[in-house]
DNA sequence: GAACGATACGGAGACAGTCTCCGTTTAGCA
DNA sequence: TGCTAAACGGAGACTGTCTCCGTATCGTTC
């Protein structure tokens, strides 16, 4: 790639982050474009569609996310606590963005989703999480990590369209924890 | 109102509902306009913004909640398979039109939706189903009618989203069932 | 049944967003 | 230094939303 490319795409990507920061997945692409200081055709040139410049944004995304498994699973309690404080992790790192919650958890199952690899990072971190609840004999055995994606992804989705703060969401993800784990 | 106001008026209606079955939420309104024979003007006077429109598509969808709540309300058999079959209604009659299940359970928490009214109906019907099984003492009480209708408009939006069959669907409601039930 | 005011109509057009096309510019190699 | 493939950028075609206002119609009154 010609260095002038690569200058311009990182500045598109710079830019993409800051737009949908502030006015969420479905801004303005010539807004971007704009802020980047580039022409429109630059920008479809190196995104052909806005799923494209979302994927390339969640690159670093990505790095937080086996960050923050990795501090869920050091987690020292017990097996609810635990699955809680992965679902209230789950929905933070999803919902960085207004309508990130639906974008995720719908490409989660579409295997031609440009996001998918991204998600899968999520639900791998889902399935370690599950796997040593399994382990310890605290979850019921018959569902997937990608069940649990949804589930989780849902209330995190409703969260996000309705505005609903912490406090809301927390039952919410209370009673599907109690769905998920084994009678103690 | 004029004859020929509410003439134009019902035929609207009828053209946006055949519309949005056909496309979705989003579809174009000019195109609604144009298939009922009436000026675009004429479509933002009754109907100024898009959620006012599917407010009026809803009314007859209301008589059908009722209705089928009191199906469900019939139902002979275990408090689980009760509201598990209150659950699949509901995904039901929220996803008749393909972006219901996030319109209707984001405007169920939003007093200033336009069809907040509609969306009533429905928390009204699932409190019902819960009265019943909390006398039979079966449904955690700390749990109201609203969070019940979030948790499965979260997976009905999911599966909207995503696209996935009742057989994907089933599961998922499983587990919340599970979560909101009391051990036997 | 004619006249009149209130009400409603409709479509042109302003505005905003998406995306393409193609003439112009530039990087980087020989 | 010159050349060419690669990249740029912005005008503009296209689509959808929504408004404005001149025109048409309703229905009431006499």
């Amino acid at each position: 790639m010609r260095a002038d490319a690569k200058r311009n795409r990182d500045r598109i990507i710079e830019s993409a982050r800051e737009v949908f920061r502030e006015q969420g997945y479905d801004a303005s692409l010539d807004e971007v474009a704009k802020r980047a200081g580039v022409g429109a055709g630059t920008l479809y040139r190196h995104f052909p569609a806005r799923e494209n410049l979302v994927d390339a944004i969640m690159q670093t995304w990505v790095d937080r996310v086996t960050e923050a498994t990795d501090k869920v699973l050091a987690f020292e309690g017990g097996e609810r606590d635990l699955l809680l404080h992965w679902f209230e992790t789950y929905v933070a790192l999803i919902s960085l963005h207004k309508g990130g919650p639906a974008k995720i958890t719908c490409a989660m199952g579409d295997p031609d989703s440009p996001i998918l690899s991204k998600c899968q990072v999520l639900s791998e971190a889902s399935q370690r999480v599950a796997d040593v609840l399994l382990e310890r004999g605290a979850l019921r055995a018959d569902v997937d990590a990608v069940q649990i994606c949804r589930l989780v992804g849902g209330v995190a989705t409703v969260a996000d369209n309705a505005t609903l703060d912490a406090s809301a969401v927390r039952p919410l993800l209370e009673v599907v924890a109690d769905g998920l784990l084994l009678p103690a």
